[in-house]
DNA sequence: AACTATTTATAAGA
DNA sequence: TTCTTATAAATAGTT
């Protein structure tokens, strides 16, 4: 869509294909966005430049809910092929839970890789693996923006709790204030709004 | 690009939202693809439907080159923080050898993510999980790359000996043609310069 | 799935 | 890089 019409093959001339590689990662994550928020979809994209750059964009929260709901249904899909034995059988917990590592996950894909049956190494299960690796990855992101969305709002809740205490605080300043500095120790203190549920224990108690 | 504009925000009719996603995401595949070619980079693409549907683009050879960098790179690194020990250690084959399927790999994701211990899920551990399973996924793509990177060198030795054997079929044929066409079941046949060891065997013998 | 009126992306040029 | 503009492509609404 410009002037001329352009094959799609290598540019060979390096400082246009470096201006058409500008403009189109930023049209492709421009398009990836708005296919995110029109669609309600999720979307990751990764670009690498030929001089090895990284360009990412990923759709975010909204990413964890889709993925988050992914892995579930592939936890399901399991189920149906009768593999989930080895998540909610018997000796799952003891089984799984004994994994204190994550290393193994690397020995287990290693092994697969320096095998003694390396013939049967095929591409295709490579490129299996391979996928079976990315979808555990996209989970685990996912769940770890999901923790970081948690974390952020509980800290917002203690901003905003703070935020009330502090009014009450100010208030009785002027309070003490108006009053005058010998009055302190039998100061009357009005139980305001707030309550005391959930207040951060190093903070004084104020009714 | 449509009768209409279009704001970039949710489209609540799900019927049209279906027929969008469908559209925008097919062009957002074949940008991918263009940008990947044109420019030689390597693109990832991975879009979730809000259905849970999965679908994506990987740039293939490129990407693999550049990520096997990665790769090594990342390899490089392990070998420094003496972590390679649990890559060649002795019983990890017969330990991990047992895997049947990938989805295995996924199941103990899964039931990191799951378990009934869910609090003690920190952010610390998740993050540890993604860069083992990064590491892994960057394992797996080297290996992929060696494995194409073989069978492209053993393609080009086949069209090198199919060369080869050519050359010599087209000086008999010259030779044929000038000594005459009723000579055919007698002609003399030179030994040539080629060696018999690894030619096809759906190829004549040459001496 | 097709069809187009439009909008959008972008190739070339400055 | 950035902007401009002619033109190619993508796609929204329609059938």
């Amino acid at each position: 869509m410009g002037r001329k019409k352009l094959e799609i093959k290598r540019i060979e001339n390096k400082s246009s294909r470096q201006v058409t590689f500008s403009k189109r990662r930023n049209g492709l994550i421009e398009k990836a966005r708005q296919l995110s928020v029109l669609c309600d979809a999720s979307v990751a994209l990764l670009v690498v430049s030929s001089s090895g750059k990284l360009y990412s964009f990923s759709s975010g929260d909204n990413l964890v809910k889709i993925l988050d709901r992914y892995g579930k249904r592939h936890a399901d899909d399991l189920k149906a092929l009768d593999l989930q034995s080895l998540l909610h059988g018997q000796d799952l917990q003891s089984k799984a839970l004994n994994y204190g590592s994550h290393h193994e996950l690397l020995e287990i894909v290693e092994s697969k890789l320096v095998a003694p049956n390396i013939n049967n190494v095929s591409f295709d299960t490579l490129v299996q693996l391979e996928k079976h690796l990315e979808t555990a990855l996209a989970v685990v992101r996912a769940k770890k923006t999901e923790l970081m969305l948690k974390l952020l709002e509980s800290l917002k809740e203690k901003e905003k709790l703070l935020k009330e205490e502090n009014q009450v605080l100010a208030s009785q300043m002027e309070k003490k204030t108006l009053v005058g500095a010998e009055a302190d120790d039998n100061m009357e203190i009005s139980p305001g709004e707030i309550s005391d549920i959930n207040l951060p224990v190093t903070l004084p108690l104020l009714n």
